[in-house]
DNA sequence: AATCAACAGATTTTCGCAAATCTTGTGTTC
DNA sequence: GAACACAAGATTTGCGAAAATCTGTTGATT
């Protein structure tokens, strides 16, 4: 069978990594050994290396005898994750409209499409579609930028998009944010002008795309959402 | 006392990280548990927390059930590491140039002139020196980029040094790819373009300077010194 | 001769407990 | 009443042993 074993630890840090993205934590909770070896079955060490892992990431911090806590999240670092998106992004995606072969085209037009079926499909309320959303949304933008050439360029690009998909997530079940964009026109033409090759173009749409989301998160994060007292 | 205890995990890892760095270990080289526990007379506990976030780092590798290995080297991963680091630093430095107050310029005066004392005072034979050169040489550029305002863009400066460094560090105690260059020259202009706010002048330098350093590592890393078998 | 199964040794991974450290609450002193 | 010392509980950290997994070798089978 395909199914590879994978160790506690890895299955501990995917966990933990997507409880802490989607929300499930609250930013700065700290996380106690024995609370999450309750919640998850697991004992220390694993608990231990996955906590680890997450706060080489940037997802936790550490502090020593003090154990874990969920990263901090700030307007600050919301700005600054995102225009340092915009800024590697860009070059990657200048790079790959130069180096783009038919199969870069093609992970382009494909994931794009796959976004927009998702995109339809999805309701608000269901947190499940959500995260297909939110899956989605990443392959397209990694499609983008898939044939860069540069190993280095694409860790930053992971690491970056980690650093800003704790943004996004509570306020992509936010509906009043969503009706100002029309976000798949939005990829709709990045896409485009990607395949036409207009480095130019291309690239200013991806700045702006990028611009406009940090401005609505911002304004998501500054008024967090259900909060009616 | 100012001595903070830092926890044994904290200094498996700065030892290993130092080990790996300065070329103790060969690339590719298996890291066993039980190995190190000797070594360092240190638990699997702490070894193994210090390896995990060695692999987040990049610094190691791990394949599951197999455990870790030191991070390979490539002639292909040097050149990219390289272009990357002039593709962000420059920018940095661009910023820097924009926003850098008298505190800059102070520390990119004070690191420039503790790197030509060191440099002085360097011979190629002892490695104790070298690893001071080598810290000389890492404040000097991250000098340079102190005042970018971008905490991501640091972080990112910050790993990227770590992933070059290894390609340094043997090529440093070798005499013969020195004299080609002016060292010194070289840093001291990207300095004065700097102080001068000259943004195009200073970029361009840096860019420059990466683009040889990585030419003559590649050659050094090409034919291995040591080797007169 | 080549392939495969099984076994033994080495290695990684995980667990539970002991030690060290931090936090909280209580009582005493000024 | 405020500040401090101290003790009790909670929490992190570290260690060694046990369990799970891999690797290399030997011997049997086709």
């Amino acid at each position: 069978m395909g199914k590879t074993t994978k160790s506690l630890g890895e299955q501990a840090h995917a966990m933990l990594r997507h409880q802490i993205i989607s929300g499930a934590f609250a930013p700065e909770q700290p996380l106690r050994l024995a609370q999450l070896q309750e919640r998850f079955g697991i004992g220390f060490s694993p608990l231990r290396e996955a906590l680890t892992r997450l706060a080489a990431e940037g997802l936790v911090t550490s502090e020593p005898m003090r154990g874990f806590r969920v990263a901090p999240l700030s307007l600050e670092d919301l700005r600054d994750t995102m225009e340092t998106r915009a800024f590697v992004e860009t070059e990657a995606l200048r790079r790959s409209i130069r180096r783009g072969d038919d199969d870069w085209e093609a992970r382009i037009v494909s994931s794009l499409h796959a976004l927009g079926r998702q995109f339809e499909r999805s309701t608000p309320d269901q947190s499940e579609s959500l995260a297909a959303l939110e899956e989605r949304h990443r392959d397209f933008h990694f499609a983008l930028v898939s044939a860069s050439g540069s190993r280095r360029l694409e860790q930053i690009i992971d690491s970056l998009y980690v650093g800003s998909v704790r943004y996004r997530m509570p306020s992509l079940s936010n509906r009043q944010s969503a009706p100002a964009r029309d976000l798949m026109a939005e990829h709709g033409a990045i896409a485009e002008a990607a395949l036409a090759r207009d480095e130019v173009l291309a690239t200013r749409l991806l700045a702006e795309h990028y611009r406009l989301t940090a401005d609505m998160l911002s304004k998501a994060q500054a008024m967090p959402l259900g909060r009616t007292g």
